[in-house]
DNA sequence: CGGTTGCACTTTTTT
DNA sequence: AGTGCAACCG
């Protein structure tokens, strides 16, 4: 009986998905073939029937996201709480996953429990300082291509050792002795950066056949979604954990891999039946999202791809709309087409908000969108982008608690040693961390002792000294277990962090709301380990709501989401595909052409694409050619006239009202004020608020008031 | 020491 | 155009 609940909304492929029970699986799941169902089920199924114990399965996805409502699902399926965690599997992305496993086995390869996360900027900041170090004055080597160099070669499980041992020229030498530096000063920080985690994780299971053992053991079944989009430490990860049962499931699509920038390899899809022989093969081709029509489309962009496996995706719904491909005059129009579009489907009650999404190559293209939808009092929210946190005022607090947490933490320590401003400089920093590297202190305990050092200023070390003893104040909370939030509470308190934000200016006032959200998102937590977890391992999708809003983010953040109404904006050449890859080679190319294929199939029922003829780009304006993608897009294409001839603000000259010197003004974004100089089409105003603002008035939507 | 100003650089994509 | 960083002045 639980059988047929499990099994009946299935078609044949996806049953023989979850009832091949035993063996390597692997899945090709096309877009929109109901992966994430076929796979919550074939979990379902292993328990309710086969009465595997949930926890001994484990099921890795590509974000928290997927995680979470792959918990959700699972639980109204069987009929269980989906925040029981007794009753869940192991469920998480590789880094979520491997983090948990650290701070069980950790210990095994000399990593302290309490290890910090540190991200891609705290990982920038220390190769700056390594590179400082090292004296290396070498312009060339910039923070950002240092920090990926290693992070290929520590995704392709180099060490610094090998690294420098191949090194070849000066550049690469160069990368070898920051690649080591980076390292030395990482370990002494108690802190381990994204690509750590998953290669501790290898080197754990590989150098301890006894702990390997045992996870191969407990871990009965393995399941791993975007097969596709793993890279060489990921693989190496798979391939220890499975056991001799060999009951690895793996999903994915090679024509959906974007991500081979950050060293994922879709050979491992490829592979797959090569490495476990005897694999069993299933297709899932039909698709259940979109209409005939964009389907058609989508095919016909991706089948120009030479390195790829062959399916054919079809449906049996309806033929629906063309494709539309609009082509508009610059940026602004773009985003005011879409605008407008909306703006007339959700005023006559056509469609919600949350219907649509609009897509993009790159964040910088969001800003335009925003002013439009801004403009026409549309509710959106960006995904991705500046994320909650990476604003200055969040990574103050976490450097506070990171401190707290790990007291060697050198980073966080030299973000907010003078954060709020106490009064202690660079000199005395350097001052104060020479004397502590020799003092045999971590930092915190060096700040209590800092009296014993003569060689910094009195001030200075009645600053250090009282930091130290506020540091000492929440180690002892976190001691007691106090809850994140009440240490964050106490933490604002002891340091008047608010009144350092609150300048009086509107920012400031935004940086305080800040503050409180992320006060109230810590309430969700009842330990600190987990909380600094979260927040490091947060991706930028699992910030997305579902209030019904517009949805804006970048193609790759829309991967496995969908919606009925998509935009792609800036189909062109250069932005999609992206400038960089003319200089690299086919591969690149292919995968720019994957990226719009993933995009155009997140649409069910309407997709348009957009391309500008002009677009401003680093304060130039520049001119560009629809996106050879187009060409193989069967689509209707949309007329200039025609997506502007319903224009409730259109901005043009003769709607654009005269300004005179002494006019009184009023604009939305600054208020009130007064007309002091015009210049042809800029106007500059003396605001009320004191401000002068010297604006375009075709954009700056000015009224003359009085 | 700390704030301000001016300059250079930016744009792929993110766990 | 906006941001971050380096040099400069009070």
């Amino acid at each position: 009986m639980v059988v047929m609940d499990i099994l009946g909304e299935l078609n044949p492929e996806q049953v023989s998905a979850v009832r091949e029970t035993s063996g390597p699986l692997l899945i090709l799941a096309g877009a929109g073939s109901g992966k994430t169902k076929t796979l919550t089920h074939r979990v379902a199924n292993l328990i309710v029937n086969q009465g595997v114990d949930p926890s001994d399965i484990l099921a890795v996805t590509f974000t928290n996201k997927a995680a979470r409502e792959m918990r959700q699902r699972l639980g109204s399926l069987v009929g269980r709480n989906a925040s029981d965690r007794m009753f869940m599997p192991w469920m998480g992305t590789f880094h979520g996953i491997c983090v948990r496993l650290l701070r069980i086995e950790g210990a095994a390869i000399g990593v302290a429990d309490n290890f910090v996360i540190y991200d891609d900027s705290d990982k920038q900041g220390l190769i700056k300082q390594a590179i400082k170090h090292l004296q290396i004055g070498d312009k060339a080597l910039k923070p950002k291509s240092v920090s990926s160099a290693i992070s290929n070669a520590k995704n392709s499980l180099v060490l610094p050792g090998e690294y420098a041992a191949t090194a070849y020229g000066p550049y690469q030498t160069a990368i070898a002795k920051i690649y080591q530096q980076y390292e030395a000063m990482r370990v002494k920080a108690g802190a381990l950066d994204f690509d750590d985690l998953l290669i501790e994780i290898v080197r754990l299971l590989k150098e301890h056949p006894t702990i390997r053992h045992k996870w191969q053991s407990k871990f009965k079944h393995i399941l791993v979604d975007e097969y596709q989009d793993t890279n060489a430490a990921q693989y190496q990860i798979v391939k220890l954990l499975v056991n001799e049962d060999r009951n690895i499931c793996v999903v994915g699509d090679d024509w959906q891999s974007i991500y081979s920038w950050r060293g994922a390899d879709f050979t491992n899809i490829l592979n797959f039946e090569r490495d476990f022989p005897g694999t069993k093969v299933i297709k899932l081709e039909q698709n259940y999202r979109s209409t005939k029509a964009i389907l058609e489309a989508a095919q016909n962009v991706i089948t120009k791809n030479v390195k790829r496996t062959d399916k054919k995706l079809w449906t049996d719904g309806d033929s629906g709309l063309p494709v539309q491909v609009h082509q508009v005059y610059d940026e602004a129009e773009e985003a005011h087409t879409v605008a407008r579009h909306i703006f007339m489907e959700t005023e006559t009650k056509v469609r919600d908000f949350s219907d649509y999404a609009v897509l993009y190559r790159t964040n910088a293209q969001s800003y335009t969108l925003e002013r439009a939808l801004l403009q026409m009092r549309l509710p959106y929210q960006i995904v991705g982008g500046v994320r909650f946190y990476d604003r200055k005022e969040i990574k103050d607090i976490i450097a506070y608690l990171r401190l707290v947490y790990q007291p060697s933490d050198r980073m966080s320590f030299s973000r907010i040693v003078n954060t709020p401003t106490r009064g202690v400089g660079a000199t005395s920093l350097e001052k104060f961390l020479i004397w502590q590297m020799t003092s045999g202190f971590d930092i915190v305990s060096a700040l209590i002792n800092v009296e014993q050092t003569s060689t910094i200023t009195k001030r200075a070390k009645t600053a250090l000294a009282e930091l130290g003893s506020k540091i000492r104040i929440l180690q002892a909370m976190v001691e007691e277990n106090k809850m994140p939030a009440e240490i964050i509470e106490k933490l604002l308190k002891i340091t008047n962090y608010r009144d350092f934000i609150q300048d009086g200016t509107p920012q400031g006032e935004e940086r305080d709301e800040n503050i409180g959200s992320l006060l109230s998102d810590a309430k969700n937590f009842v330990s600190l380990t987990d909380y600094l977890e979260e927040v490091a391992l947060m991706s930028s999708v699992d910030t997305a709501s579902d209030d019904n809003v517009v949805t804006l983010m970048t193609l790759h953040a829309a991967k496995g989401l969908e919606f009925p109404v998509v935009f792609m904006v800036g189909v062109e050449e250069g932005i999609l595909p992206h400038a960089r890859v003319y200089e690299a080679g086919p591969d690149e190319l292919e995968e720019e052409r994957r990226l719009c294929y993933v995009g155009m199939t997140r649409a069910r029922q309407e997709l348009h694409m957009l391309h500008a003829s002009s677009r401003l780009q680093f304060g130039q304006r520049s001119y560009s050619l629809p996106s050879r993608f187009l060409d193989d897009v069967a689509a209707d294409i949309v007329p200039r006239s025609e997506t502007s001839s319903y224009s409730p603000d259109e901005p043009s000259y003769d709607m654009v009202p005269e300004f005179d010197i002494n006019d009184r003004v009023e604009s939305l974004q600054f208020g009130t004020g007064q007309v002091v100089d015009v210049d042809g089409m800029a106007v500059s105003v003396k605001f009320d608020s004191g401000t002068t603002k010297k604006l375009n008035v075709e954009y700056a939507r000015l009224q003359k008031i009085g």
